[in-house]
DNA sequence: GTGAAAGCGCTAACAG
DNA sequence: CTGTTAGCGCTTTCAC
């Protein structure tokens, strides 16, 4: 392996030298500089991080902690936040928690171990807490993105939950649908409890009643097991009257269980029965845009979380926190249809 | 930060009997052991990688460069790469070259400074053989996924792609097509070549004329800029014996932009054209599987792509080169329909 | 079983 | 403008 000293040999100067010309740090004549760089070339010269790090304290490794990178709304999350870091200089640790609280574990003790300068993190539960506050111990910012959980203080960036809810059963509503069923995520995660406060709030808003048979929740292990059939039988056996005219999914795996739960059931949508999700559909919405939805921005929110994450790291604007909650666009297509 | 030190001081021993315990290497009396552990936890410490790589030259990290992570295929490669890696107590930094050699080149670079064990890559073209060599001279190991280069010499894992071609092409003439079109990736991409050459070996074991017209390349960022139209329009604007009755779309995403720009036209698939494509078109597959594919298995391929990497970083098997062709699967579904 | 010394590759601090 | 010294946190080597 080169090092410095080679380098330094090389060109007949002090490592020093050669590490001031790699850090473009200090004054440096014009000639030792090219012989310096000369011999760089020649060896063909990178400088150790690991070493660097050790007397930096700073590894210029970012960790991005998500649910599943093969899901399409959390893949263009970690596009948005790769492209955002690299440009800043930053590498990208990835990993894959599945909703699991253990997995997470060992993700954070592997984020500690790599000295990571900082984490963006989904957060699987309310539990979450003791994992950031371990990495906040090591002195390691974080910054939520997608979710937050109680008791977090500290920067975010999330989409408005709340607020696409709110549209996407507003537009159930003034379609004429009055028995709205809700598939939610678990509800110890933020998403969800606000998904659900947006359906609970525009039911009373427009005087509809609610009823506990129409909430229900599934966790994303059960939506892979394929446990949302069950749940939709049970919706379509309640009496014809109360049976629900249109379902809102909470996220996009959920939505394509339930299409697949009701194809099942030689149900056809939106004939029988209308359809509307979180997050886009990706990406089969280029070419056939199909279902309702209240798409959110992903790939921002993946960049603007890594830039949130930099700024800690590289102290700029600690004073305050900061809270970022973008509107979902809502998209009306072809899974939701008026009824009389 | 904590440091063995700190634990020695604690425990009473020296930083020496710390490590040892740390690493279960050495003999260690039960109650020094137990000593060690409660200050060790006591005090929260977490080894440093840097300084552990400083020593034993390595960082127990791989470098994973694709070509875009927000792509479904990649995405799955990524999943498969990333399970296979912490399986093995290995981390994953990742990137997105977008099929361009020059990014590329800065992931190779921040790969090199980063020190990473080892590199799993789908190369952008050829002239990534430089950058290979580059990685080599530094002594980290390379296997090269989804692709392979010309002059490559190392192991491999990719889905074949002339196969899943053959099928494809078969599977059209067995529907009664005579004026297949395709429209391919760029031929500085091995899939590309071998996908031509299926097609090209399909038509001519089936006595079937190759038409010039009938074939044309795009690259990744002309699909997204959406200049697929004008190669579906030239095609459609063939005389009416001359005029493709399908489309043998390369990939999902060329299939994807060829849908769009056939809708646009006012053309119905496969009412008035087939189209067929390498790649499964996720998620919408699973509620409602639309196109004829060639679907490669993703996550196998990136999961054997790490564990084919770890061997080498570990130096076991290092007598051959593995080179693994896995098929695709094909699926018949509703882009196709048979012609008389 | 345990410890002391040296060194991995780099940079901060000081010297000249 | 350039060089010397020391030390970041750990492990390898050799002693005891």
């Amino acid at each position: 392996m080169v090092t410095i000293y080679d380098i330094a040999k090389k060109a007949n100067v002090s490592p020093m030298t050669v590490s001031r010309v790699i850090n473009n740090s200090g004054n440096i004549r014009m000639a030792t500089r090219e012989k310096v760089e000369k011999a760089i070339k020649e060896l063909g010269y990178v400088p150790n991080s690991a070493a660097r790090s050790l007397t930096s304290n700073q590894t210029k490794t970012l960790g991005l902690i998500l649910t599943d990178i093969s899901n399409p709304f959390f893949s263009k999350i970690a596009r948005g936040a790769e492209d955002a870091a690299v440009e800043m200089d930053y590498r990208v640790l990835m990993s894959n928690t599945d909703e699991d609280s253990d997995k997470e574990i060992n993700y954070i003790d592997m984020m500690l171990s790599a000295r990571v300068d900082g984490v963006l993190i989904a957060p699987t539960s309310d539990k979450t807490l003791d994992q950031i506050k371990r990495l906040r111990d090591h002195n390691i910012p974080v910054v939520l993105i997608d979710r937050t959980i109680e008791g977090f203080v500290g920067d975010y960036v999330l989409g408005d939950s709340y607020e696409g809810s709110r549209k996407l059963v507003e537009h159930l509503i003034g379609y004429g649908h009055r028995n709205i069923a809700l598939i939610n995520g678990p509800s110890n995660v933020s998403t969800a409890r606000e998904r659900q406060r947006g359906y609970l709030e525009t039911l009373k808003l427009n005087d509809l009643p609610v009823h506990e048979k129409y909430i229900s929740e599934i966790d994303f292990k059960s939506v892979q097991a394929g446990n949302t059939k069950s749940i939709v039988e049970q919706l379509m056996q309640l009496p014809e009257e109360k049976r629900p005219t249109a379902i809102f999914a909470a996220n996009n795996f959920i939505a394509i269980s339930v299409m697949k739960a009701l194809k099942e059931l030689g149900l056809h949508v939106p004939k029988d029965i209308s359809v509307v999700c979180f997050d886009e559909v990706e990406p089969v919405v280029y070419f056939d845009p199909f279902f309702t939805v209240a798409a959110q921005p992903a790939a921002e929110l993946g960049k603007i979380g890594i830039q949130f994450l930099i700024e800690r790291v590289e102290q700029k604007n600690v004073e305050q926190e900061r809270k970022i909650i973008l509107p979902p666009d809502i998209h009306i297509r072809k899974s939701t249809r008026r009824i009389k």
